[in-house]
Order: C-alpha cells, then structure tokens, then sequence
DNA sequence: TGGCGTTGTTTGATATATCATACACGCGAT
DNA sequence: ATCGCGTGTATGATATATCAAACAACGCCA
C-alpha cells in the first residue's frame, strides 16, 4: 500500500549520504577531520548550506564537531559510509562489467542507487559478481554468449504509445 | 564533480512519478479520467497535498484538467508512466528471478530505483533478462550454477569497521 | 595595533512535499 | 428550498535542501 513512502521513510538521505562522503574524502588526509569550507567545496555548494546540514548529521549522531568546529565521521556515520561506498562500487561494477554501461553513465547511475539498495541485495549482487568473475567455465562462457546476444539486439524497437521511450514492448516475456 | 547533484536536477521526483502512476491507474477505468479525491485516497495523502502537486506536474505538462476538475495525463505524461512502470518491472524481475530476493523486498527496492535509471539501463537490463531466461543451453547452466553458488556462500562476514553492516570485505575482488 | 582575508554561522528567500484545518462549491435527499 | 456530505482548494505549519548576503570571530601580516 504504501510501498512508495519508503523513499521517504529512509532516514538517510541522498543528500546526506554525499555529505557523509564528503567528510570522509575531505578528512581523509587529516586523521578525518574535516573542515566545513573543504566539505563545501567539495560538494559544490554554499558554506552556509554545510552548516545547516551538519546540523541534522550530528542530531542523527553520525558526525562530531571539535572544539575548533572541525567535524569528523563518528563510528555510526563511519559505517554508513561503508556501506554507501561498498553498494556504489557494486551496483557500478555490475551496470559496468556485466551490462557493458559507459563508465560514465554506470557513475551517474549507481550514485543515484547507491543509499536506497537494501543489505541484502546489495549482498546477494555481490554473490553474483563474485560467481560471474570467478572463472567457472559456465560463467565464462555466458558472459561471451551475452555479449554476442547483445551485440544482435536491435537498438531499440518502438513503442506504440512511447515512440521507444519506454520499454514495454521488451516486456512481453515478463508478463 | 557534481555527479551526486544529478539526483535533484532529475526533473522527475519520485514524489512526481508516484502522483502520474496513481492517475493512470485510478483513471483506467474511466477512460483516463482521475479524481483528485481518488488519487490522494490511492497514494495514502491528503486531496490538498494531490491540489498542491497537481500545479507543479500541470506545469510540467504532464496532466491536464477538466472543466469539471477531472485529471488525466497528457501524451506526456502518459509516456513518462510506460517508462516508469517498464523500469519497476525490470529492476523487480531482476532482484526477484535472478537475484532471488524475496518478493516483498524487491518491491520496495525497485520501487525507490525505479525513476532512477535511465533509459539506456533499463534496456541493457531487460537484454539481460532476455538472454538468461531465453532458454539458451548456457543461461539454464549458468543460472543452476549460481543457485548452488549462491546456497553455498556465507550468510555474512564481518567487517572490522562495519561488524558486517557494510560489504567492503566482500568486495576485494573488484579493486 | 590595525587591517584584511578566511571561516563558520545566521538570516531571508525559494522549491519540494507533506499535514491539519478551514473554506467554498455543488449535488442529492428530505 | 435548504441541509448536509463529498469534493477541491487555500492557508499556515513543519521538514528538507538549496542560495545569496550579511555578520562575527579568528589569525596572519605589516
């Protein structure tokens, strides 16, 4: 019923995810301290907007702020960077490697994704990376056959009601 | 550089995808025609939250009004919903039939992706299914292998940082 | 000791997206 | 004809997320 409140529901928000990030590149070099003006540049967006976000980071208990107002990842928002960095790696890695997607767009996409995927199905796509790169003659041989599969597909069919803007028409064999 | 803020120049919310997929489905059985009531009762919101989101998605020409104030989406917006439903039905099909997660969590996943992704993904994503669930010696193969993989992988490791919130150990394959 | 630049915060603005509440309109039943 | 209910809109509130601009504080340099 309410399914598409989810999105919503998620207490972690794209924005939030990329400020996470954002501290732990920026602090990187600096044993994780960062300083707002370098979060902000990094982000492309206003001191003034930092300052306001950091506010709701820290109530959430996943950044502290230094005597000298610097900020750092607590243990809680260190993980949730973890996490965040390890489903962007392998939802890219899968649109990438396996779908043959621009390094460019399997970017856009995956930074997209990455704070909404679940554990586990972040987990379970791991599973089948790892079965797919493994070497087993079986999965050799399909990711060649895919890619000669692929390479027969039409570029695109028309939709009646989208004019190929959508993809209906592949959907027959789902229905 | 400022690939995260992709994310909120994407014109279509999820917000806005959800309103134009209550409209087409409220309104399918009345030849299009939706009332505001209707919607806000499908969506779970109050009718003034369907008012007020109304102006931005008339704005945007994805639905236009009646003298009687009946809503029904343009050829726009109508080509805005094949696409969005498309995507769900990919993503879901590809958690659920390959991935093997369990009905409900696909639903939630693929719903939150689902305005996410973009054309070209979608299509490469249903190739994929096209081709794993074509019948083919090697796909029947291939997806039997994994299954047993799959069963034989760990339910979990931990991670020193995460104590297995995260999948960065699971990930050293793909540096 | 001044002055200037960088820094972080604050303020007022916009835009989305929701709520509860109040209001106005129309239609059907009495 | 009017009473009441359902409907759509409007208003004021909250929450997120951004901006520009103003402001205060600190440090460095002369």
């Amino acid at each position: 019923m309410d399914t598409w409140k989810e999105f919503e529901a998620n207490e972690l928000t794209h924005s939030a995810a990329h400020h996470l990030l954002a501290i732990y590149e920026v602090g990187e070099a600096y044993g994780g301290w960062a300083r707002v003006s370098d979060i902000a540049r990094r982000l492309n967006i206003t001191r003034g907007s930092v300052s306001i976000n950091l506010r709701t980071l820290k109530k959430r208990g996943w950044v502290q702020t230094d005597e000298h107002r610097l900020v750092k990842l607590s243990p809680k928002g260190l993980r949730v960077v973890h996490s965040v960095m390890a489903k962007r790696v392998i939802v890219k890695t899968f649109l990438r490697d396996v779908l043959g997607i621009a390094e460019a767009q399997a970017e856009i996409d995956s930074c997209k994704i990455e704070h909404l995927i679940s554990h586990s199905t972040g987990q379970r796509l791991v599973h089948f990376l790892q079965f797919l790169t493994s070497g087993a003659p079986v999965s050799r041989q399909f990711l060649r056959q895919f890619r000669a599969f692929q390479a027969s597909c039409p570029a695109s069919r028309t939709c009646g009601v989208c004019k190929g803007q959508c993809l209906i028409d592949e959907l027959k064999y789902a229905t």
